[in-house]
Formats: C-alpha cells, sequence, structure tokens
RNA sequence: GGUCGCGUAGCUCAGCUGGAUAGAGCAUCUGCCUUCUAAGCAGACGGUCACAGGUUCGAAUCCUGUCGCGAUCACCA
C-alpha cells in the first residue's frame, strides 16, 4: 500500500471522528519545496462537505494523524494545505526493501498479462530511413519496452511496405540508367543505392512532364500521360501478375535495401519479433468485407465498390473495396490486425504512425469494432508528430532529408571531438572509446528525441547541434559513469548493510523521495505511451543526484552509517539509471 | 470550408486526474576543480502561460469563441 492510499484511510477516520462526516476522496500533492513537509494534504474540497475553515480544519486533522499514525512526525497548515513531514523510518524502510533490487520499478510475472503488439517503423522500401523514421523507431522500441515493463507481453513487429508504384519506380529507373549498379559494385549501402533511383525517377518524370506541358498539355495532363509514370504502372501491373524478370528484379532490389535497413536498425538498436510484408498482406481482409458486407456492416454502391458509413459517428463514408474488387490501404489493414490476432493471440496493439493518418486509424479502429472484434477496444494510435525541418517538411525526392545514418554518424563523431577535448578516456583501448562514443551520441539523438512529448511536432535545426550539456542524454550517462567510479573506489562492504536508526539529512531523503516515484512512472508511461515521462522522471533523479554528490561527501562521510547509506543510495540511483535508460533504448557507460 | 492536434522565458522543452509565489536546459552574466570524473554544482537575469469570455473557493490545466501554425477530408499509401 502506497503512504497516499494509507493516508487516505487516516484523514477520513480523523474527519469522521471530528466532524461526524464522511469524505469521499482525499485529495494529496507532493509538499512543494518551499515549505516544510514531505506530502500535503489539501483541505479545500472538504469544505464542501465540513462547513469550518480551512486552517482550523488543517489543524485539527494534522493533531489526529500525528497522534495516530507512527509514521507521521509533525505538520503544519498555511491557508488550506496541511504539510506532513514523515519519520525517517518510513523513507529507510522503503530504501531498505528497494535497495538490492535490479528490477525495482518493472512489474514482472503478472498472471493473465495483456498481450499486445508493438508496430513501428514500417518503412517503405523505395528509399533510406531518414531522421523521422528515427523517431518513430525510437518511440515505438521504447513503448514496446515500457508496456513490457509495466506488465505486459510484448511482440515488436513491423509491416515493411515492399510493393507498390513506389518500388517500381525505383525498379524502373535502375533498369534504364543503372548500367548494372550493385551495392556490391559501388560500395553503397543499399537502400541509398535505391534510394537514388527513386530520386533519378523523379527527375525523369519531372524533365517529361514540362516537355509535355511544352507540347500543349495541361499540368494535370502532363502529370497523368508522362511515359515513364505509364511506364512504372505498366511495371506494376506485371508484378501483381507475377511476370518472372519483373518479380526477380524486385526481389533484388528490395533484398539490397533490407540489408541497408539491417544496419540502420542495428546502429540505432531496435529489432522486432516479427516482420510482415506488404506483398503478403495486401490482399487480406478482403473476406472480412464480404463478410461484413452480408452482416450489413458494408453496403455495395452500384459500380460495385463497397463503403462504410460513419456519419453517424461524426465521420464520412470510407472506401473499403474497389468497383474491381482490389483491395485498399484499409482492407489490407483490416486483414492484417485479424491475422496478427491469429499468429499471437494478442488482445491489444499499438500502431507507431505519424498523425497525418489520425483519421485513417480512426476509421480503422471503428470498423474492427463494428465487425465485433473484442480486442478492438485495446488498439492504440500512437500518432506523433512530424519532424520538420527550418525550411519545412523533409521531402525525399527533393533531397531536403536528414539521413538517419549521416545523422548517428554525425553524433558519433561530435562526441568524439568532445571526448577527446575532454581527455577522460585516456587509457582505454581504441575498440572500446569507438563503442563510447557511439553510446554517448546515440544516447544524445536517442534522449532529444524521446524527451518530447510524443503528439508534438519536432523542429530539428542541423546547423545548431545537439546539445551534450544540461537536460541531455551525455548528461545522464555521465552521472553513471561518475556512480560507478565511486563504487569502484568503495572497499568497503556496502550492498548487505541494512541502515536504520538514522537522521536522514535533506538531500538524502529527497533522493529517496525521488527514488519512490520510479514505479509509477513507469505505470504512467505505460498508459500514455509516453518515453518522454521516462526522459523526465531520469532528469529529475540526476539533478537532485548530483546536488546531493557536489554537496556531500559520499565515501569521505564522516560516519559509518552516513558513508553506508549514501553508497547505497548512490548506487540505487545508478541502477534506475541503467533501468530507465533500457527503456528508452539508451545504454550508459561505466565511464566517459 | 468540415474534422483533429498544437500555441508556456530570446531558443528547446516540463508542468500528473484543476490547487500555494508557473519550472528545467540552452544562451547571457557571477562564483566553485591541492577532496569521490567541472559532460558537474551554487546563483543572477528572463513569463499579460496566443487572445477573450465562462465554470470554480481556486484555471497554464476544464468549457465556449477568436487568432496563428500544422495535419487530414482520394476507387494513394
Amino acid at each position: 500500500m502506497n503512504i497516499q492510499e494509507m493516508l487516505t484511510a487516516y484523514v477520513k477516520d480523523a474527519v469522521q471522528n471530528i466532524y461526524d462526516v464522511t469524505l469521499e476522496t482525499v485529495e494529496f500533492q507532493p509538499t512543494r519545496k518551499d515549505f516544510e513537509g514531505d506530502i500535503t494534504v489539501v483541505c479545500f474540497p472538504m469544505l464542501r462537505q465540513v462547513k469550518t475553515n480551512p486552517v482550523k480544519l488543517g489543524e485539527e486533522i494534522g493533531n489526529y494523524l500525528q497522534e495516530h499514525v507512527t509514521i507521521v512526525n509533525r505538520f503544519n497548515v498555511v491557508k488550506g494545505f496541511l504539510n506532513i513531514v514523515l519519520n525517517d523510518a518510513y523513507y529507510l524502510d522503503f530504501f531498505n526493501e528497494i535497495k538490492n533490487d535490479p528490477e525495482f520499478g518493472f512489474v514482472k510475472d503478472v498472471k493473465d498479462a495483456r498481450k499486445i503488439m508493438v508496430e513501428y517503423s514500417s518503412p517503405n522500401t523505395n528509399k533510406p530511413l531518414h531522421l523521422g523514421h528515427i523517431r518513430n523507431n525510437l518511440l515505438g522500441f521504447s513503448v514496446a519496452e515500457i508496456l513490457e515493463a509495466a506488465g505486459n507481453e510484448v511482440y515488436k513487429t513491423q509491416i515493411i511496405n515492399d510493393r507498390g508504384i513506389h518500388i517500381c519506380k525505383s525498379m524502373l529507373a535502375w533498369q534504364r540508367f543503372g548500367n548494372g549498379e550493385t551495392p556490391d559494385s559501388t560500395g553503397l549501402k543499399g537502400d541509398k543505392l535505391v534510394g537514388n533511383y527513386y530520386v533519378k525517377f523523379d527527375q525523369e518524370y519531372k524533365k517529361e512532364i514540362e516537355q509535355l506541358i511544352a507540347e500543349g498539355k495541361t499540368e494535370k495532363e502532363a502529370k497523368a500521360e508522362a511515359p515513364i509514370l505509364l511506364e512504372a504502372k505498366e511495371m506494376l501491373r506485371k508484378w501483381e501478375a507475377g511476370a518472372k524478370e519483373v518479380v526477380e528484379l524486385w526481389k533484388t532490389m528490395n533484398q539490397w535495401v533490407y540489408d541497408g535497413f539491417e544496419e540502420t536498425y542495428k546502429a540505432l538498436g531496435v529489432d522486432f519479433d516479427k516482420n510482415y510484408y506488404e506483398s503478403d498482406t495486401y490482399l487480406l481482409g478482403k473476406d472480412v468485407v464480404n463478410k461484413g458486407l452480408e452482416n450489413g456492416v458494408f453496403y455495395r454502391k452500384e459500380d460495385g465498390s463497397v463503403w462504410i458509413d460513419l456519419t453517424d459517428e461524426g465521420l464520412d463514408e470510407k472506401i473499403v473495396l474497389r468497383s474491381d474488387g482490389t483491395a485498399v490501404y484499409m482492407t489490407q489493414d483490416i486483414g492484417t490486425a485479424i491475422q496478427r490476432v491469429e499468429d499471437f493471440a494478442i488482445n491489444g496493439m499499438v500502431y507507431t504512425v505519424g498523425n497525418e493518418q489520425d483519421y485513417h486509424f480512426k476509421v480503422l479502429f471503428l470498423i474492427l469494432k463494428k465487425l465485433g472484434f473484442a480486442w478492438a477496444e485495446y488498439l492504440y494510435h500512437l500518432s506523433y508528430g512530424m519532424v520538420d525541418l527550418p525550411s519545412g517538411k523533409m521531402k525525399s525526392r527533393e533531397g531536403t532529408v536528414v539521413d538517419a545514418d549521416d545523422l548517428i554518424q554525425e553524433m558519433t563523431e561530435t562526441a568524439r571531438t568532445i571526448s577527446e577535448e575532454l581527455g577522460k578516456l585516456d587509457g582505454l583501448s581504441e575498440e572500446d572509446k569507438e563503442e563510447l562514443y557511439q553510446m554517448i551520441g546515440l544516447g544524445a539523438l536517442k534522449y532529444y528525441i524521446l524527451k518530447v512529448d510524443p503528439k508534438k511536432r519536432i523542429l530539428f535545426n542541423p546547423e545548431e547541434s545537439v546539445d551534450f550539456q544540461g537536460n541531455t542524454g551525455p548528461f545522464i550517462q555521465y552521472t553513471h559513469a561518475r556512480i560507478q567510479s565511486i563504487l569502484r573506489k568503495a572497499d568497503f562492504e556496502y550492498e548487505s548493510q541494512l541502515v536504520s536508526e538514522y537522521e536522514l539529512q535533506d538531500k538524502e531523503k529527497e533522493l529517496i523521495k525521488q527514488i519512490q516515484l520510479y514505479p509509477e512512472t513507469i505505470q504512467l508511461a505505460a498508459e500514455n505511451h509516453s518515453p518522454a515521462l521516462i526522459a523526465n522522471y531520469t532528469y529529475d533523479l540526476v539533478k537532485e543526484f548530483n546536488s546531493f554528490y557536489q554537496n556531500v561527501s559520499i565515501l569521505g562521510a564522516e560516519k559509518d552509517m552516513e558513508r553506508q547509506l549514501r553508497t547505497q543510495l548512490s548506487k540505487v540511483v545508478a541502477n534506475i539509471i541503467k533501468s530507465s535508460f533500457r527503456l528508452l533504448g539508451i545504454q550508459v557507460p561505466d565511464r566517459m
């Protein structure tokens, strides 16, 4: 039972005894720093039921608590706020209980844990990953970790958009202008090579449009009739018909891309339990639609296309099957969802997809509900804001993208430069150093992105480098390294000792309070699908620790108990840093 | 135009289900390395929480409207 629940009961008793009134709820908040106290009871809401003035009420409840609750040490009342000071024993008991639990804060071995699939990344195979994908990957991966820590069983997946007109464009351009180039022959990463031909296609396409316009066509006509586009469409038709040479080329070029993606994923430190491929799933969902047609969930228009009417829900009509009977995106997503539930017996799903598709997912979830799937209640669109540049939106075709690999590389280089300037890594092997640069560079990048509320858009300015000081990943990593350094130097047994009968100093108590918040922060982050909450929590913890570190001596503490407790505190803080950063997909070093 | 999201310090962001004088970092300025790693600590400066109403004992937070920015409203994905 946590402290609030316990005090709630006592406060209710107090009011019952003194005023003969049964309170429904009691409101708490952490005591503001400017006042003495650990937790504060807000008396104002009680005035509705108890007719008295708030200060008097606070005094009376305070007296009652002090008398009846052993962990309540003393109190003060400011206006209607009853500030309660808790006994040090309460904090020490808590600390002793958790100090050796490496999994502190995680919920484990839940009976009937919810099985959730988290989808993220889901790239197209015609171009390399960029900064937008990085945000998606980091969010999806982290939310998966957080959900697992909160007690769910989690599967990570992506759906790879490996078919369609976009990849045909790259294929066509490669056929025409590629001269048989391969990743091997050029030394280019496969996804980069294929991406180049996507750009090449667009350039040719634009040329043809211009020419057609010069010949007197309207822009619209020109865009629709450009020969290279028609050819790409023809190629897609052939692919769908299974034409051998097209399928072969498609396989080859997609494989180049997968090899390239794999490298990027590895660098980013993300992974998947299963990949779905659109080429396998794009025909799914049609049967379901036909069944739903019988049940009256969908209806058929005169031209044969199938629709759902969502106007009662304040949405529009939405097509789910074309007049020629082929599937649209929605059809496919319906089918894929059902497929996944069959594959993994999951009963919940998180879709990490940008907020430009808010409407699509609203409709998708509604359709699945109308089709009567119980799990449709537990579908969640993890909708995040776009990453924009000062110049506006990133556009692959126009080359205004921040490439994922380049960015990771730059971050690593920055970490190298800073580390070399500081010169603290002398004596490490080159290999260890390289590993550290990457860890720190990535830590900076990942933290920078994850600390922002997912639904807010991020403005990324490539001119201004990502910080390594202040509220940043490296700052937190640094604190971990510092603590490890202390623990290495602690030449006495500190793990098994119990510190009790000890008068806590301010900084020590503040640290324990912050540590106490970790489990609920994980739950909150899971409920809100927000790694930002974990990032901000960790930052607060680390700030608190650094203040402690700089203001008191840990290993040099005078009394034995003091030295014990402070060393133990340091160790627990390091563990939480490591564990919370793991939830963000960020590694922490033992020195830096 | 309809719908959805966002608007907090010069910049980047916190602010839990409404609660005490709105908090951090960066930038600018002051101090602090013969003591556990200065990627740090201590402090100063900086705000009509877009604007206007409303609900409430109490609003950055909830409701309505206005303005600004973005997204979306395809037999595209």
